[in-house]
DNA sequence: ATCTGTCGTTAATAATTGTTAAGACGAGGA
DNA sequence: TCCTCGTCTTAACAATTATTAACGACAGAT
């Protein structure tokens, strides 16, 4: 018999879920989940038979690339609380890519059984769910968009602002200090960049004394300034209307 | 009265759907939509009341960038026949992009109401249509990877590939001519390249005797250089099993 | 305590790609 | 026919970014 958690409190993306319908799907996460940082959460192609939501921590998808996948490492993603990190998982069944730890993390896990059953009664539910999927995919598209378009500082910028952003929807407030955890690799894993120019950006960021990254966390001094160097917009995060 | 289309075939990613679902939502496309080369399909922001089904010709996903975003254009996702080109608007109600025509193409429109009414009363329907949303972002993860980890040979070679493999997918063949339409800059939008690297590139790709692309026709004359120079694995499409 | 590996930092160099400009080509209109 | 427009093509040049290397700091392992 899984253990029953505390109730879930209903944070971040999870405010695209009516009060309603999010007391009925959250005494369904039964068990809690806890991975250090650096671990694998899942593999890709490994059959899946729960779904997790990201309470605490930051996880990120990471696709191997190369012959055979030894090749680099990418990230195509980040996960921050109040994300679903696996709900794909339930209509496909299994994941194209890895899901790691960044931080240390907390989740909380549903039976795709358990979801089942609660959906099939619950369509409106099953509604909001798949809106929060397309929101992810909005921000894959904005991910796609960043390293398509824009030159390093800008790219560096915005994958910032996009992460504040989201972690400040995640907490309900502004803040100005955010341990991501990020290696300077890390952050050229995820925004198409070498770790040694992740550095020269990294600079330039602290002397235009707009945010300062270091020993995994970002300090933002002057957040307009960084909103306008990445010339963020973030209509694409469907951020709930407060 | 809308019209009644004649019967539609299941084609390409419908085939996620089971024979008995797809007999189930098919009737429910009522009328047919045509748009020429060019033409915008649906825009930021506005409120849609249908979704489409693409039945003919390639539509594109495009982010204006910059300032009041009279910037530059980019191309975030390429559909192709029978994939949905607005299902994520059921659930999300708006969308956060464009979507333009890039050839002449031919749609079939099912209302967001009669979509609710089926949707409520068949869960595994819901949850096929939600995995083809889900496609669409292992799609969108994707070409977040490509422009982030690869060169200007490859990430062309990549899309080329992966569009060969669902245009494919479409037909249900294995052809070697492909009408994409698309010009060199709507492929340096794709590729996060301008259009006059695009074009060194795609001289290379014709001298290696790879394929050759000319008029906006795909003309592939070694396939297998084709996956090996993209690095392609079309793992993340989840093609349906055969 | 020492070894080992990873991260962060910087510099020098090389490779890739963007920008600008100009001409060729073809389609379609006056 | 001639003109115009958009696309394709190429060259020259400039800007950006990758790569390699070296070193210091630090953490974990033995």
């Amino acid at each position: 018999m899984p253990e029953k958690t505390a109730p879930l409190a209903q944070i971040g993306m999870l405010r695209h879920l009516t009060h309603a319908h999010w007391t009925r799907i959250e005494p369904e996460f039964s068990t809690l989940r806890h991975c250090a940082a650096g671990e694998t959460v899942s593999e890709r192609g490994q059959p899946l038979s729960q779904s997790l939501l990201l309470l605490d921590g930051i996880v990120g998808r990471r696709i191997r690339t190369g012959r055979n996948h030894s090749g680099r490492h990418h990230l195509v993603a980040l996960q921050v609380p109040g994300d679903f990190v696996d709900l794909h998982a339930y209509p496909l069944k299994v994941l194209d890519h890895d899901i790691v730890a960044i931080t240390d993390v907390r989740m909380a896990a549903v039976s795709h059984t358990r979801l089942k059953a609660v959906l099939g009664s619950h369509p409106e539910l099953s509604r909001q769910l798949w809106s929060l999927t397309l929101v992810d995919a909005a921000i894959h598209r904005h991910w796609a968009l960043r390293n398509g378009t824009m030159r390093a500082l800008q790219r560096v910028a915005n994958l910032f602002a996009e992460l504040v952003t989201r972690l400040d929807e995640g907490h309900g407030t502004t803040g100005d200090t955010y341990l991501l955890n990020l290696t300077q690799p890390h952050i050229g894993d995820a925004c198409g960049l070498s770790g040694v120019h992740v550095n020269r950006v990294l600079r330039s960021l602290r002397e235009a004394n707009c945010c300062t990254y270091a020993k995994g966390r970002l300090v933002v001094q002057d957040r307009a300034a960084l909103n306008r160097i990445a010339d963020f917009d973030p209509y694409y995060l469907y951020l709930p209307e407060t």
